[in-house]
DNA sequence: TTTCTTTCTGTGATATCATCACAAAATCCA
DNA sequence: TGGATTTTGTGATGATATCACAGAAAGAAA
């Protein structure tokens, strides 16, 4: 295995940085659907994706959910180390979303390499801050997005990453994902069906208009 | 000026360290109310609050306003130097809430200092982290929190803050913090003040039932 | 004081989104 | 084929946002 795909600063790592983490990175597998970390229950360490996806969302005492942001092929997961790193104190949940393959780098090893490398710590930084960013343009998705919007913007990126305009998910994980009630869903989908955009079945929602949605989103 | 009251990490930095940043610091005055830092067009540096008190909060394209956070005597302030922090994608408004009396230690020299030292680097994370930590709270009480508990526990805080129960603040800064609008503002509150939580009169908000307060806001 | 201006607050009407309750339709499974 | 499960549909109602405007309080000017 070979960590220079997965870390730009590697090559800036001292050799007896590069074998630590060779030597204990170990091969996680998750199928679609796990939960890979709750909360402060677990504290796996890094995770570099090899491939699949990660979801992260936190969820209300009613069991609320909203997605806060997604991991793909060669990123990197923090928040599942996120027990060695003082201040941080949200808690998240961590699913794969599709079959994933993982290097795990144990916490411990990350914490000990950030205390001991500038370089390793300004790239944590560099880490926290794009998830940082990730979650302040959902606030502002949010906060003066109309839902019509948001839901339009959704679908369009849910198809970009499917490569399809016909998704296959129900309206309770889309509402899941927004952060908001089935039925909302429910309702704004069919208004989106009744003007052309989309077109309904069980399970699927089809985009038949890109464009519109596209103004839509805007 | 000594800086050891503003750094838990101080004693840890190297005397080259301590003596650049003395020797760069410059003091900044700020009038109550006016903006310190807009978005991406001034990179001040970091800021120490000597006194006074800083409100970070972010701008709808429609001028709707929400506090992310304050800042308070011997915090630090780091999106003033946001220019320098690779992967922050998101602008704020820093404006001074009180007087106040700060020091700036310029973003080069910040820059400069967490590229040197992982300890340094390690400070600035663990700043961030707080500050994510305080978003990731506000998000969630904006999503799982309805109202009229928001707008009980911002009255109860704000009384904690001022030292009084008599907040002198109007309905339209009460929605700027809180993200929502005036009239919202005015309603909820006139509600509170015909179930006895609060007595109102043009300009202030008196909290003249703490504990009912306190028992809704939960 | 009186008048004018500005700021602050109050409120109806309407729109948007959330919640609750329930049922029908589609699919799966025994 | 019939029952269980999942998914979707929808009315009624509540909570919050938006729009439009007006009145009340305070401050400024004459």
């Amino acid at each position: 295995m070979d960590f220079s795909n997965y870390f730009p600063i590697w090559n800036k790592l001292t050799p007896a940085h590069q074998q630590r983490l060779t030597d204990s990175a170990e091969l996680l597998k998750a199928k679609g659907g796990t939960v890979v970390h709750n909360g402060s229950m677990d504290c796996l360490g890094l995770l570099l994706i090899r491939s699949g996806q990660l979801r992260v969302y936190t969820l209300s005492s009613e069991g609320r959910e909203i997605t806060l942001y997604r991991l793909f092929d060669h990123d990197i997961c923090l928040f599942s180390a996120s027990c060695v790193m003082p201040n941080i104190q949200f808690e998240v949940i961590i699913e794969a979303e599709k079959d994933c393959e993982m290097w795990v780098l144990p916490s411990c090893l990350f914490k000990d390499l950030m205390e001991e490398s500038a370089v390793v710590a300004n790239y944590a930084n560099q880490l926290i801050s794009s998830r940082f960013s990730d979650v302040m343009w959902l606030m502002e998705q949010i906060m003066w997005k109309s839902f019509d919007k948001r839901l339009a913007s959704f679908l369009l990126e849910e198809s970009v990453l499917e490569g399809s305009s016909s998704l296959k998910i129900t309206h309770e994980k889309i509402a899941n994902h927004m952060g908001t009630a089935r039925e909302v869903v429910t309702r704004m989908l069919r208004y989106f069906q009744s003007e052309g955009m989309v077109k309904l079945t069980r399970g699927t929602v089809e985009i038949v208009d890109e464009e519109k949605l596209e103004d839509l989103s805007q």
